[in-house]
DNA sequence: CTATAATTTGAAAACGGTTTTCATTTTCAA
DNA sequence: TTGAAAATGAAAACCGTTTTCAAATTATAG
């Protein structure tokens, strides 16, 4: 791995250590908490970077954008992000019904699919129970 | 259908006429230049309006949301839309194959897709061959 | 070990899409 | 007709994000 700043390693490994998504700002506090001086400008220029390397996902919402560590990164694993619409929580799911989907997608509609910034929108099983 | 004001009508009428998507500052002036007089700020509340009916979606991106009129609203096809990150291009799709998978993800994985909401990324067909 | 160039940082300002405010207009109900 | 309720829209506020730019840090050359 390429040198990094202190402030990058920093970055990473607070995110890395985030199982729900982050904001840009949520993930500065958490920062100034441990210790560490890292600005927003540097967090929001690190979260950019992390995410054109594939390590983290960037989950737009109406109220900003959340980070989050992609757990798939090195397991080979394909991503697959379930994102509840009631409690928030973007879960990595593992399904194996998903591959030949994409696989059908690409071949027969020309498609070819990003599962890293694909996201299913719905309700966990959590917020179903409740809502009954 | 309940009553409907001008202004409601013409927002309806005009994004029902945008095969793409289109962002609310571009939807207001596309009916200036019809002669309708419809303000930003009404134009917001419609859009959140229609959306929470589902008769458009909603989609978020980096640089602002853009809404689109749903085609399957009273088709009774599943919404199954595409965005091509290259050309920005938000397709509705026909695939059969989607209704078992959701059905899969709600049985065995207790997550309950939202069709509406859920947007696959990823490249056309257009946009491959282009980038070849 | 300097000196110098290139990169990184971060506070403050700018930016821009969206929401709120509030006075005015329009519509509904009696 | 008349008063209440809803809708409208210009302007201001809001707020997450990006840009700016000067200072600090790091890499490279001499």
């Amino acid at each position: 791995m390429a040198y990094m700043t202190k402030q990058q390693q920093a970055v990473l490994a607070c995110i890395r250590g985030c199982a729900e998504g982050v904001g840009a700002a949520e993930l500065t506090e958490l920062l100034h908490r441990q210790g560490e001086t890292v600005g927003l400008t540097t967090v929001y220029r690190q979260l950019e970077r992390l995410e054109k390397e594939g390590k983290v996902h960037k989950i737009v919402t109406d109220t900003g954008a959340r980070y989050q560590f992609c757990s798939c990164y090195q397991s080979g694993k394909d991503c697959f992000l379930l994102k509840c619409e009631r409690c928030g929580a973007v879960q990595h799911a593992d399904c194996s019904r998903l591959a030949p989907l994409y696989r059908h997608l690409e071949e027969e509609h020309g498609f070819a699919i990003d599962p890293h910034r694909t996201l299913f929108y719905g309700l966990c099983r959590q917020c179903r129970e409740a809502a009954e």
